[in-house]
DNA sequence: CGGAGTCCGTTACACAACGTTACGAAAGCA
DNA sequence: TGCTTTCGTAACGTTGTGTAACGGACTCCG
């Protein structure tokens, strides 16, 4: 069972659950969220309640799978904390699975609560649920405003996911050169090295070979981006390398809301 | 622990919630309505399909308690068929409590699935729960009549299962056709693997499990249904590919009621 | 200046996922 | 019974992407 995605042919761009993951035990926080990745979400790491606040406060977060015990914090006095501000669905996971203990975590305003330990197949159907309800009972999908990219004449619809040259033609990339792209233009003048490009384009979803031993496949995904945006590709002045260390998006970009 | 409180931020009165309980078993169902009525609800009973197909079509429900084994029926696909139509929340309630059976109830569009025999508190924790998501998330919006869904000049009425085209023409699809376009207007925006389209097809379908082991099955059927509802076969915009996941309906899916 | 080692660009290839078509079996209908 | 529709299966074509191999360019060091 998949959650959710983010690109298809033609490569456009899809909402991803975004799911912030606060347990203080690292290894329990690491497992959900390996597995959270590997079914096609974008999970977060937090560990107390100020990682939480600034998730929450900074960035877009879909929902919060928040342990109960949190070292000398208390998940369920986050959790109701969260409920008076916000409206982000969340779900209690705890070691406490006595009936009292549930409903507290229901009275603090928990969408769901699981006991651990749990089948993590179940724990994806009832994320999925909740997902499933915030998102059906809002009449129209809502849209979130989109950024559009421009460089060097060039021009990149996040929402669309389109690319369109310097005379205005539409420019096909494939699933994977559109989210290399993506990473490019979050980090321009930055340069990143192969690691970093692998791992975002892991979370943005794509395959997991996660075996980045030989990876030359990044070099090889570089060099047909470059032949479809570089003027001359033998030339780049776009997406230059840095030897030794990876490559840049050399180039000033214009960032415009929609 | 009150079910429903008389008003809340903002000083608005909040209605009385109603409860459909349906089961088989006329001491349980009993049980069951008598503690949500003495904890501030409108308790309903019903006893199969038919009678919740009256509940809901009849009058106004906010939620469904559903048992899974109704006799000669299967709770599983009532679930289903009501998801498809409405928007009720339905929490399933149920003696088969392995993970693969709790796994089903989600898939068909439960929102949350408890195990018998459990603990009349949890329920009622559980219950507001779900109502509170419900009433945070759509406060506006009815959740009574059959819903008609439109999709980028397409309509599709749940009721008479007539998709007419933006030309206004009425399209025929088979069997299969709508039961998948049912499936996808129930999960817009959420990629759904091919088991899960599979399943989701089964539980009403009569069809066998139909060994998914060579399943390119759903793959032609959504081809099928694609030549029919794509302005571009070729170049999908509306029912879309997410390689090696499955297929997601990636546009904004309208509902409202008739 | 030159040589060796490293890093990177490029091409070809293999493979997996998906689209498409044809065909036949089963079910519905006259 | 014969015709039509529906739908699963099989087969083949297409596309996207990682791997491998080779060669060029750069760097360090003498």
């Amino acid at each position: 069972m998949k959650l959710h995605s983010q690109k298809v042919k033609g490569g456009k761009a899809m909402a991803i659950p975004r799911i912030l993951v606060v347990d203080d035990d690292m290894d329990m926080r690491q497992m959900m969220i390996q597995f959270l990745r590997q079914n096609g979400s974008i999970a977060l790491p937090a560990a107390n309640g100020a990682e939480v606040r600034a998730h929450i406060d900074g960035g877009r977060v879909d929902l919060v799978l928040l342990d109960v015990m949190l070292g000398d914090e208390n998940g369920l006095k986050i959790c109701q904390e969260l409920r008076r501000e916000q409206d982000v669905p969340i779900i209690m996971v705890s070691a406490l699975s006595a009936d009292n203990q549930r409903m507290e975590g229901y009275a603090v305003g928990a969408d769901d609560y699981i006991a651990k330990p749990f089948n993590p197949e179940l724990l994806l159907a009832r994320v999925k649920a909740v997902l499933s309800r915030t998102r059906r009972t809002s009449s129209l999908v809502h849209r979130r405003n989109t950024k559009t990219f421009r460089f060097n004449g060039w021009t990149y619809d996040a929402k669309s996911s389109q690319v369109l040259s310097p005379d205005k033609i539409q420019v096909a990339l494939s699933r994977r050169e559109t989210a290399l792209l993506q990473v490019l233009l979050a980090n321009p003048h930055i340069p990143l090295t192969r690691e970093e490009i692998a791992t975002s384009l892991d979370v943005t979803g794509e395959t997991q070979p996660a075996n980045e031993a030989s990876g030359r496949a990044i070099d090889v995904l570089v060099g047909r981006l470059r032949n479809k945006i570089e003027a001359n590709p033998k030339d780049p002045q776009i997406l230059k390398t840095e030897r030794g260390v990876g490559y840049v998006f050399a180039i000033d970009v214009a960032v415009s809301d929609t």
